[in-house]
DNA sequence: AGGATTTGACCAGG
DNA sequence: CCTGGTCAAATCCT
């Protein structure tokens, strides 16, 4: 088939994509940067000031800092983690026990100013691929409150990302999202999700790297838990989209919002396309 | 300089 | 007590 028919059929998978995740606006696709190592929460300097100061907006200090318990969750699984359109902070990474790779914890990047509770957490499937190159890592999304902030209209933008930008040889793929770093990463699954998840879109810094593990997209699978804990690491893996989970994301936390429109004429995003279409 | 990411520690739930 | 989720200082990048 001709790489047109392959791009529509790609479009589709783009658009059904799109409105899973609602995509509203996606910022600046700011690209992570890598902090590095410190030794932890200096020694005695949670509680020892007085309880609390520490930081005016946290209320940490050694007190009421409840484990939300997630309420609602929605999980997919998906080889592009960041394909989701919002802009993400990473606040914290765990080793999960019995799960192969750390899950990454991220929070609506609003949250902060306009108290949006959205959060989400990736972590790569033990049985993934990627490694080697020969199959694309999948990821286990799971996307937790829904977002109550307000897109920013002005950026409003679309969602490929560096994934579109993908000609990394698949031997070469797994490493090669932090080769831009100078230190190299421990963990490797981390590096690729971060690597991944700012980037949200077109015109600006977003693609220029384009080094980023090559994703192929066409398998994403959508469920639903009420548990958030459901999702460590025993979820099947699809590799077509499930209509019935198309449905249930009536349910998924927040509105369905429109997606965003996509310029096919020239970007990247054919690379993407063509992926999934394959 | 400001903001994002890293990462070990802390805390609460099971 | 163990594990998962969150905090926050340090670090790094733009």
């Amino acid at each position: 088939m001709t790489t047109l028919g392959l791009q529509l059929q790609g479009d589709e998978l783009l658009a059904q994509l799109r409105e899973l995740l609602y995509l509203p606006s996606s910022g600046d696709g700011r690209r992570r940067r890598q902090g590095s190592k410190k030794r932890g929460r200096n020694d005695n300097e949670t509680n020892d000031n007085g309880g609390e100061e520490s930081h005016p907006h946290r209320c940490y200090s050694g007190k009421i800092r409840k484990k939300t318990k997630q309420q609602k969750s929605k999980y997919l699984v998906t080889s592009v983690p960041d394909f989701d359109g919002y802009q993400w902070r990473k606040y914290g990474q765990k080793q999960i026990e019995g799960a192969m790779y750390a899950r990454s914890y991220y929070r609506c990047t609003r949250s902060a100013e306009q108290g949006c509770p959205a959060k989400r957490t990736v972590q790569r499937n033990d049985d993934s691929g990627g490694d080697d190159g020969s199959n694309p890592a999948k990821y286990t999304v799971v996307y937790m409150g829904e977002h109550t902030c307000t897109a920013n209209d002005s950026l409003e933008a679309p969602v490929i990302l560096e994934t579109t930008a993908v000609v990394v040889p698949a031997a070469s793929a797994t490493s090669s999202s932090t080769n831009k770093q100078r230190r190299p990463q421990h963990d490797d699954d981390t590096a690729a999700i971060n690597s991944s998840m700012g980037g949200s879109c077109s015109s600006t810094t977003t693609t220029a790297t384009g080094i980023i593990e090559s994703p192929a997209t066409s398998d994403i699978t959508w469920s639903s838990s009420d548990h958030a804990d459901d999702y460590s690491g025993l979820f099947p893996v699809y590799d077509s989209w499930a209509p019935a989970s198309l449905q249930e994301m009536e349910d998924f936390t927040g509105p369905i919002r429109s997606p965003v429109h996509v310029p096919t004429d020239g970007w990247t995003i054919d690379h993407f396309l063509l992926h999934a279409a394959i």
